[in-house]
DNA sequence: TATGAATGAGTGTTCATTCAT
DNA sequence: AATGAATGAACACTCATTCAT
């Protein structure tokens, strides 16, 4: 869409900004709310970083609350489906597991905004807490289950592992890592560094006991 | 407790029930902060709960963010002591780490109010995030990190482990854990269950490679 | 009306159909006025239910408020109209009176959106009840002062009435019976009935002493 | 209340203007409402008036619309309790009603802004169409009902007139005469004029006939 | 100390009106 | 002429905080 602008001026002079407004009002709200928290930003400001009147704004989405919540879903189903496609390259449980580590700390690297209010600000939204976290936050976290499950069924990870448990834990110290990396002001080392730490230890730790050794 | 308050008074006149009501008030705002989220509460729904007037309030807390940081304050020094203490007991660091782990767990399950305070409407409180977070809540941090470089000072666990990157990692597995327990609505599991796991885990995953083997 | 709309841009060819729209407009916004007030309606409930777009009403209207002044002035010249040819077909100042009740009861009765709207949200207009009441209105109220000092002058109504005073009493009386009737859900007894009862009533108080005791 | 008012000075000196904030707030709201419009009236323009902070307001009323019924239910049984207190002291039927129209009359004229507010303003309020309208105003035209059967009964009004017909007529004259009057800028009769005037026709109309004597 | 009535700044949302197409 | 997306001024209502008692 932004690739070709300079070839669409060519022609179409008269359709200056109207690259969807919708789309610019979610990345002005990620902005603003990332940066101020949600109750502390104002629809005004909002507007004024999207560039356009408040009322705009109302046509659409429903309320504050609706932007809130359309800036995860807008969000979500994309990056799921991102990382299926990025997981499915690799067979191996393990490599997988390594992927899926990287793939969402990069995540939270390129987006750094967006991460923070689907793991700050979102919770102040009731009707999110309510209503849709259940939905696409667990699809998320399917995804390390089933990696797990697999890896169990291939004998490379421990079956004492309940995947259910761990899936969750996993996903705890992987967003907990990125949160601090970006509310890091100076940051002391790279993500992939954070990365490779955390899966050497995860997979270690979840590896199956070399039972036939013995 | 306000059994004795009329004995109280015989020799302590000018402390009748203040601190008594800096208690309650605290306790107040931490069920209705958690119940309802920190922007959602009113001072009057705490002012209720305390069985003060609004007003009131205010002579022991500047405003409403100095009392959601108070819940903070107030409940960190004595977890980090009691931690401490508790730790204090063992020597091993893996029963040190097990210990931990328990020992956070159990506190949330105990005070779920508190947690969730903690975790989730804290952050609400950009004074709490800039001036705040790095002392108490690293000081928390930091005991799991003195208990990591415990483990590879005494062989126990791998020099690989990078303290500062994995002690948060655990922070946040733990927390996360912790979080989903205290969320959830039917207790699937016990959080003891929980805790095994994930010592099992990240114990095996800290594990000092078997270096006689090569 | 529209079925000869083809003939018709044979030789109106710039009057195509704005003369109907006007009309529509004028229409649904008696209609949506009447149903939700004129402070709860919308341009655009008024545009939806006219079959137009926003922008046009502005395109006949310059404003919502002359649109809903131009509701009552549309009516009142054909109104008026109608009833002074109808009054023109009785003589006697009695069969005058007792048309006129009927002819405004029926008229309500016919049109009771558009009496709704003249009778209650008209007054919203501080523009028309600065300016423009007194003209119609009182061209409407004149009709009934005439039939009056007619029946004064034949004789048959007392001179102790006031025309300009009792006027205003009958049209009260006239119109409070008519918005009863339109708002009453289940129709309690038919208009008819009212009129008679009100022209008895009027007839007889307004009827000259029996000269005759002179 | 207001006619001691210098005296308290003289010993209250710290209760200034404490006189019944929800009497002032009414009494402002009425003077607003009645100039203005409701509509066109801002509650800042209600809380100047009265001498309050906007927010003082809502610790009396729960929204706009809830002053605006307050003013009628505030005003109405005192005037019903009134009207019949007044009334008591007739007992011919004919007197009565006298004095009920000239009652109704001089009240409008001592309350000119509450008539007012009752007559136009108050039918802005939908709940207060669906839900009060009938209560305290049938209350009010029950009274004329009554005067009317008892007038049938001891045979000065003819059984002809239907009492619950003619009650809203009566009604209806009455108000309209009063509204004209309220509007009316330069008042060209007295009320108590057009109260004889009124009293005559509908005495007169209402009248037995004289069967016997033919 | 304790109260709670009063304050008034602050803001999400609406909607009549405009104007580029 | 017709459209309807965009505008932005306007306003009801909330609630943290104050202060007279």
């Amino acid at each position: 869409m932004s690739t070709h602008s300079s070839g669409k001026e060519l022609f179409m002079v008269q359709v200056p900004r109207e690259v969807d407004k919708h789309a610019r009002i979610i990345e002005a709200a990620t902005k603003i709310f990332s940066q101020k928290g949600y109750f502390h930003s104002k629809i005004a400001d909002v507007a004024e970083a999207a560039g356009v009147a408040e009322g705009t704004i109302y046509l659409y989405f429903k309320s504050k609350e609706d932007l809130l919540i359309s800036i995860f879903e807008h969000s979500m189903d994309k990056f799921i489906h991102e990382g299926k496609k990025e997981l499915s390259k690799f067979s191996s449980p393990e490599e997988k597991f390594k992927r899926f580590v990287h793939f969402h700390l990069s995540l939270v690297q390129e987006n750094q905004n967006l991460s923070h209010v689907i793991q700050l600000e979102l919770r102040q939204s009731s009707k999110f807490m309510k209503e849709y976290k259940a939905d696409k936050f667990f699809d998320y976290l399917r995804v390390v289950e089933e990696i797990i499950e697999e890896g169990q069924k291939s004998g490379v990870f421990s079956l004492k592992i309940n995947p259910k448990i761990i899936r969750r834990a996993i996903f705890g110290a992987v967003d907990e890592m990125a949160l601090e990396w970006v509310l890091m002001k100076e940051k002391k080392y790279t993500l992939e560094k954070c990365a490779d730490q955390l899966c050497e230890m995860f997979l270690n730790g979840m590896k199956a006991n070399p039972q036939g050794s013995a």
